[in-house]
DNA sequence: AACCTGATCAACCGCCGGGTC
DNA sequence: AGACCCGGCGGTTGATCAGGT
């Protein structure tokens, strides 16, 4: 059974207590509950503690019921997003990495602002840290940009310019992982191969450019080739390092461990997030192209930022701003 | 040290769809 | 059929923090 101190809420919260609560007026959820004597605002440790311990001895769901039942004082909305956004033992916390920014960019342009969406493909992420982070930095840059986050520009900025870019730096800091990683054998044979199936793919390029396509094939291919990115980040490495680096291969003896310095073995992550693994692995072979194959795929890339470029500036555009990638996007 | 300003993110709001009676 | 309840979603707010002046 945990202790009042397990309880991660402990000062953390932000707003104002109920007395000073933004708004005295009787809420919808209010007069949904019957109930006078709502608190709202910032949880307190005690309220935390009971509701996880009420979860964690019948479950979640029936939301109003259980605030009731567990002796909460919140609407049953309020008790399912402190659950949900906070308390939830798999809620992962910390830096947004360069995988998973990589990732948000890559499903916002495919499905807009489905959050919740968004943050299936995230594991431990919720569609409120999501929304957060593309509201904060990413809108921020489409306005320094002094374009709509909606606009073609600035669509054509992600995807031909800050995607490459991360792919650029998630493929360094592989490279630099896996130049002193014992697995780096298994990691450069597997990559040798995936070189040649792209390249032996007179498709495949298209595929790239196109980038109508990419959602499936060669995202795929990303997400799994984050053996030292994403997959590693998945468990909890913030950035990769030689030491909490690991491979597929040998990620069930790996442990990486996230900004909090919680380790989590991998093998309890994919019992965790079975679906998530399977749906990877999936994409993966159905790509047929090993993720180093994919980051080689950058140079086509690189010379399409370098055509854009010209085009761009050429035809009046001539913010430098925007093309700083590095000081607006990266350097957070 | 005090103030200002922008960034962050937990929590709230309103709306909608599905289920039940 | 329609009223009601509930859960879920996307949008928004505002307290607090951090960095700059």
């Amino acid at each position: 059974m945990m202790t009042m101190m397990d309880v991660k809420g402990i000062n953390s919260n932000r707003k104002s207590s109920s007395s000073s609560s933004s708004s005295s007026s009787t809420t919808q959820s209010e007069e949904e509950m019957g109930a006078h004597d709502l608190r709202r605002g910032p949880w307190t440790a005690e309220e935390d503690f009971n509701l996880i311990n009420y979860i964690a001895t019948h479950g979640e769901g029936r939301w109003n019921s259980l605030a009731r039942s567990a002796g909460l004082k919140r609407t049953g909305k309020s008790c399912r997003l402190r659950w949900l956004n906070y308390l939830r033992p798999d809620v992962r916390r910390g830096n947004i990495t360069l995988e998973e920014q990589l990732m948000i960019l890559e499903l916002h342009s495919r499905w807009g602002n489905r959050w919740s969406k968004i943050a299936q493909h995230l594991p431990g992420r919720t569609d409120n840290e999501i929304k957060n982070y593309w509201r904060t930095r990413v809108q921020k840059h489409a306005k320094q940009l002094k374009c709509d986050v909606n606009s073609k520009q600035f669509k054509d900025t992600m995807r031909y310019l800050w995607m490459p870019r991360l792919i650029e730096r998630i493929q360094a800091a592989n490279t630099n992982a896996t130049s002193t990683s014992t697995s780096t054998a298994t990691t450069t044979a597997a990559a040798t191969t995936g070189v040649a199936n792209i390249t032996t793919d007179p498709t495949y390029h298209h595929h790239l450019i196109n980038n109508t396509d990419m959602g499936n094939r060669q995202w795929a291919a990303v997400v799994h080739g984050g053996a030292a990115g994403l997959v590693g980040n998945e468990f909890g490495a913030a950035h990769v390092t030689p030491t909490t680096y690991t491979t597929p291969e040998t990620s069930s003896t790996g442990a990486s461990s996230d900004s909090f310095g919680t380790r989590v073995s991998p093998n309890d992550y994919y019992n965790m997030n079975p679906d998530y693994f399977q749906s990877v692995q999936v994409g993966y072979s159905d790509s047929m192209i090993s993720p180093s194959g994919y980051f080689n795929q950058v140079m086509d890339f690189q010379t399409m930022e370098q055509n854009n470029h010209q085009l761009w500036v050429d035809g009046g555009d001539t913010s430098e701003n925007l093309w700083n990638v590095d000081d607006i996007w990266f350097n957070m």
